[in-house]
DNA sequence: ACTGATCACTTATCACTGATAGGTCAGTAG
DNA sequence: CTACTGACCTATCAGTGATAAGTGATCAGT
């Protein structure tokens, strides 16, 4: 669309894989700058220094490069969550804490979060989705689920097991970070407010009343 | 993309805004069949029964319309949600109930939902999103904060004023639905023990403990 | 040193997208 | 009858994702 900044003055051959990341790397920056529907492949391909067709070569469509940006975020969220490790999650502060990991990290990598959650991968009649992707996604939900595992063994829950309560936190989560990012202009309250807010309602809900460890 | 079943056999002039009306009804009939992404304005033009630019003498581009069957899908809801009336909402159950009516309309019209919450209406760079759409969205909203109004009024809430608990409830139940609808693919638990847990939680997260009217 | 294969890349082109320009034709007002 | 209006058409635009076929450098084997 918009000619652009940078088309790099046409590269040297490039060694294999070191081509495929430079691909990446610029994919995520021009998404991130313009938005993932409007950037297209010649806007990709130019801002490597390479001819559009040349990036059929590494990946073998646009949803591919997608798809690999989608694992990468996927990672970078798993990586985030180490810093809370599974056997700390033993109380109320710790589940806030990694609750927070969670919306820190969808409000300050946008299009990470975009990409590996709010996008519709499989449109009606394409192809049923990369499982390698839908792999790496049902992992870093596994990472979560861990994590609430150990607080329903602590008996700090309420009543259901594990993997319902981490799909309905998980609903809890994503739905404020989507609505937040793909809501801008709607008239919000103070979103620090609101996220502090929402987590203690998440945590009302989905860890038992405890008189030693008293809400506020 | 795909020449699909139906190209009406050219219609006869049509009166303005009936013209429109079909347009739009023959739009999301075929989002709701091939999803949103992957119908083109000659899909719609043919289905219709009239060449792709006449679409542009009822509507100004392809997301005027998108924004008109958003309007309308705001509509939809808040009709639905009028089976609840606000001064009726004093109880666990009602909030459950009006709950239940969001929840449901977004699994049943899933196309209508995403229209209205999923897509994203301004990529970067594009216009600042159709006012009238916004206050039809901001309307709906008004409606459901008029519901917690009541129970924040009956003194059944948690702290926190209509406004906040609102937007946190939303986000809630926002949440569920459209991860549901995006991620059909994902080893779910039963949907239906998911939906009832999670608006549990959201009770639990949003309503004070009360003695009298307890959880199960 | 020559040959043949391979690889990363190119240009040219495909069918398709949303959108615009300009002409056609029926119906109506004067 | 003329003049106008409005709904509609065909033709065409630039931009999209993707493919085909060709180019030139590199490298292994002889």
């Amino acid at each position: 669309m918009i000619a652009g900044p940078g088309r790099s003055p046409r590269k040297p051959k490039g060694q294999g894989a070191e081509r495929r990341g430079e691909i990446l790397d610029a994919a995520l920056r021009l998404f991130a700058a313009r938005g993932v529907l409007a950037v297209s492949t010649r806007d990709i391909a130019s801002a490597v220094g390479i001819s559009q067709p040349a990036l059929y070569a590494h990946f073998r469509s646009r949803d591919e490069i997608l798809a690999e940006l989608c694992e990468r975020a996927f990672q970078a969220l798993a990586q985030r969550m180490e810093a809370i490790p599974v056997c700390a999650v033993r109380d109320r502060a710790a589940f806030l804490a990694m609750c927070r990991i969670y919306i820190d990290f969808g409000l300050e990598k946008p299009d990470a979060y975009r990409v590996a959650f709010m996008l519709e991968k499989h449109r009606a009649g394409a192809e049923p989705l990369d499982p390698r992707i839908l792999a790496a996604g049902v992992d870093t939900f596994g990472d979560f689920q861990a994590r609430v595992a150990q607080l329903v063994l602590a008996g700090l829950t309420r009543p259901g097991d594990a993997r319902l309560l981490t799909q309905s936190l998980w609903a809890g989560l994503h739905g404020l970070v989507s609505l937040l990012l793909a809501r801008r202009e709607f008239p919000w309250v103070d979103i620090e407010t609101l996220i502090t807010r929402h987590l203690e309602l998440l945590a009302d809900g989905v860890l038992a009343e405890d008189p030693l460890t008293p809400r506020r």
